[in-house]
DNA sequence: CCTCATTCCTGCGGGC
DNA sequence: TGCCCGCAGGAATGAG
């Protein structure tokens, strides 16, 4: 599941492999993969057709490439999206969804993603900061994050804490998984209100947040694969390193009491019922 | 504006 | 053996 340190991961590949290169064609494959761009499969084609990629940006868990036309062509990885830098003959996979050929004929640009919640659009005008991430809050990493401001924005919320540390629009970046590896750091559980939490108890958070993040992206995140090493993406980090995710039953590693799995948003929460103290009162 | 449930999708694995 | 169903989850969307 590609969370910040993996999407970084791949914008680092990205800015290695595509910046400075002119696309040459586009091919999109699977139309849902472009559904997010409005004017449709052909003018998506067209925005990108002779242009020449910039940089390669991130926020959060959005991807973007500036192009010499003051667009952006935007890229969301979804649950099981991968940008890869093949060559050519390289045998297509059955997940391809648009490929991305260009005028010096090295390695193609390809989207393959098994689930489809990832995506491509070209957002006019949006090299600077494309229109579909405006709403997207600072990541934990960004040198404009605010921690005193984070703090504040975060217990005025009337919710949980996961609830709030996955919402992209107050910070972004955090899936589930790191939102649970950050919360077992830090020592609280998921549940807890918002409004009730001590400046230190965020700060505890935000240092679980940024230390597990910093250490995966270390282990060399795990999507990218290209013209670096062909990566497993659940070898590396995912397999030595959780704490709580995925834990199910397993000792937590402080304490030795059993990891709980609970339904949470139509999805999990994995915490250890000691260390992490559910709040007495209901919200 | 804020909060929250729903929806999209496909491969895998458990249960019967 | 084979089928069914639950599960994995990021973010847009709309209801309240």
């Amino acid at each position: 599941m590609p969370e910040l340190p993996e999407v970084e991961t791949v914008r680092r590949g990205l800015e290695h492999t595509v910046v400075g290169r002119t696309v040459a064609r586009v091919e999109v494959r699977h139309d849902r993969a472009v559904r997010r761009h409005v004017p449709g499969v052909g003018d998506f084609e067209a925005a990108l057709r002779g242009r020449t990629i910039l940089a390669a940006r991130r926020r959060g868990k959005f991807l973007w490439l500036p192009l010499d036309s003051g667009d952006a062509l935007v890229a969301h990885l979804g649950m099981s999206g991968q940008l890869v830098a093949l060559a050519a003959d390289v045998p297509d996979g059955p997940h391809l969804r648009v490929r991305i050929s260009f005028t010096d004929g090295g390695p193609e640009l390809r989207f393959v993603d098994q689930r489809t919640f990832g995506g491509m659009q070209v957002d006019p005008g949006g090299a600077e900061l494309p229109h579909p991430l405006r709403h997207i809050g600072l990541d934990p990493f960004d040198p404009r994050f605010d921690d005193k401001v984070f703090t504040q924005a975060l217990r005025a919320r009337r919710t949980g804490l996961k609830r709030a540390m996955l919402d992209q629009g107050l910070v972004s970046g955090i899936g589930n998984m790191y939102a649970d590896e950050a919360l077992w750091r830090a020592k609280l559980h998921y549940d807890r209100p918002t409004a009730s939490l001590t400046t230190g108890q965020v700060k505890a958070l935000l240092a679980g947040v940024r230390g597990v993040m910093t250490e995966a992206l270390a282990a060399g995140g795990t999507t990218f694969d290209g013209l670096y090493v062909n990566v497993n993406g659940q070898s590396g980090y995912f397999e030595v390193s959780l704490d709580a995710y995925g834990r199910e039953g397993e000792p937590c590693r402080r304490c030795g009491t059993a990891i709980v799995r609970e339904p949470f948003m139509n999805r999990s929460s994995f915490f250890c019922p000691y260390c992490q103290k559910r709040p007495r009162q209901a919200r």
